[in-house]
DNA sequence: AATGAATGAGACTTCATTCAT
DNA sequence: TATGAATGAAGTCTCATTCAT
């Protein structure tokens, strides 16, 4: 057996086991807030014991800015296959990509809170992820502006407008508010033909 | 002295109390969270002993649920309030009179968070604020489509729409990302720019 | 009931559960070990609940400081005692004194121990108490050689020797090794013999 | 390979596993004590794995007990060679051998303190080390009494004086305490002299 | 009505020991 | 024989809630 194949079963496993921990730390998490969570909740359904969590990740907190890297990580991917060349496709896409499952959207309310109280999730969550989102966006604004597509507005404010209100969205779908009485598709439509082009007459 | 008197008195007297009490619990809970305040530390502020407090409040859980009530009832205060005929006043206000304050702020993150976990904060938060806010924005933009000032758009979803701008900046505020290099004002007017104008050339 | 009695009152209360406190908690550690002892066992000794005790003592840690500072205000108060005008008096009453009962014997160990570990502990009790026996030993010796009575040996060591020699006597009565067939009267006669008159025939 | 032969070499080499993982553990266990030791950190500290540290001592006590016979052996052997032949010869050694390494201060320490809550740290210690030194010192101080070179008084109790005195000065070195402000030859002469000569003018 | 000491359930974390590989 | 991941008992500490004064 080759130390190399050795070694990197291990590192398998151990990779394994903390992508199962991390799991049950966001499923827990996302459901019940930080707080409430308990390691023994998530020992549980993770389905190992306690103590063997405490192997993996030192505090509970670590766990936390484990899910919170593998989130930022997850949305860094995301944005960066965003392809769509017109404004519609771009929307649609923001729009769809991060809020479409109810985990994704847990999730992201957990962070969007635990930021303000923890450091090393805010580095993760703001600055890997909501920057990144931001930063993209604007350069395709401004592409847009450039080709004459679009009205020479200021795109970072724009750019943040567009996050803002799609994280609104989330919230407010996460919260159980109606939105509009028809279809996913009806609703991108619709903010898309405001932002596009305005609501005056 | 009358019997009836006496009882106002006292009430008077536990009303006081109980917005003392309430006062210092919205402080608290806005910035360390609801799970990591303490009664103590609620009881320490508001300047009695941790057994009076549960005199008048029975849990702490009761405690987030008044916060929550009185924060609705400010709310619905508040969108009374809003008298702007024009579409700029609307936004502006709606923009500028909730999310102001550092502590408005951090108690609508608060609730926003609470609100999937408690179903008492969720019917005051959600049933109470969120919903008579954008009820109102709908008649609004209702009357000013039916006046011609604005396009026939959806009006339920253009008021979702600037429910969740709203509160997708204030959570953007609140996360420390930075909004446009100029003032409050011109990210109003900007803002104002873009939903009444649309992006396109 | 005036404002003084009824804060001198509490005050006796609490006093007299850190008293209470202390002494399980002395108890426990001479017994045990600091480490070996638990919280719950001298909640038990002490007969209030686990809980009781951390309203007094913030950590487990601070407990041991306490009875560490408590050891050396017994110690010095013992010291200060000491009022024998001959050489004789002086090392009966040192040998006594501090090492008569077995909880003595026991405290003296656990800090013996412990201030290698921990620098409060070291600070009360090598600070606080043995420098205090050696100084005031030190004081004692230079008089009775100034007065002629005594050799003009170094009072430091001479001091230091005396207490190495008490305190390794408390050491080896403490493992159990059997210290002459005599009555402690006889040891204390002996031991004064030697170190007053020398080996050397 | 004669079968013997086989044998004896595991036998070597489980010996010398057996002496790497003991001085593993008197490193840490007279650094950090034996209940803040892990069994963790003496196997990284003998290069071994846990997995293996049980192979060979069923439990963590018995790794204790171990290094404490350990230790009584070294002593046993260091009191066999204690050649000198008169007082200061003895004295000297007596107090130069054991504890002139920081090392041996600290086991010494370890057991005094362990020796009081383990049964067979007691035995191992008190019967076998300690013990012996006393015997050999008393030994010989009878022999120097028998050759007049020394007054007739007790010597089992000059034995225990003496072992006292030098315990206590490893005692107080370990706590920190300055003895002196000369060089360890004058602490060693100056000792020998009152021993010998006494105090009294 | 106000107080705050007492309570105890339960949280996170540590670590000696076991055992499958 | 060596390994180290898994275990779970046990420890320290927190805090909402109760209740005698």
């Amino acid at each position: 057996m080759l130390e190399t194949e050795t070694t990197t079963r291990r590192e398998r496993r151990i990779a394994a086991r903390k992508a199962q921990l991390l799991e049950a730390a966001a499923h827990v998490f996302s459901h019940k807030g930080y707080e409430k969570a308990t390691t023994k909740e998530i020992a549980e359904v993770a389905d190992v014991s306690e103590g063997t969590l405490f192997n993996y990740f030192a505090t509970k907190r670590e766990l936390l800015i484990g899910v919170a890297k593998a989130y930022a990580d997850e949305v860094a991917a995301d944005i960066a296959s965003v392809q769509g060349e017109t404004f519609e496709d771009m929307l649609a896409q923001l729009m769809a990509n991060r809020f479409r499952r109810g985990q994704e959207r847990r999730l992201f309310m957990l962070f969007l809170y635990e930021s303000r109280l923890n450091a090393d999730v805010h580095e993760y969550y703001v600055q890997e992820a909501l920057h990144r989102i931001i930063a993209a966006t604007e350069q395709r604004l401004t592409a847009l502006i450039d080709s004459g597509v679009m009205r020479p507005v200021d795109p970072a404010i724009a750019a943040r407008m567009m996050s803002a209100t799609i994280m609104g969205f989330a919230a407010l779908f996460e919260l159980g508010v109606s939105i509009g009485t028809g279809s996913p598709e009806k609703l991108g439509a619709d903010v898309t033909d405001i932002y596009l082009n305005g609501l005056r007459n």
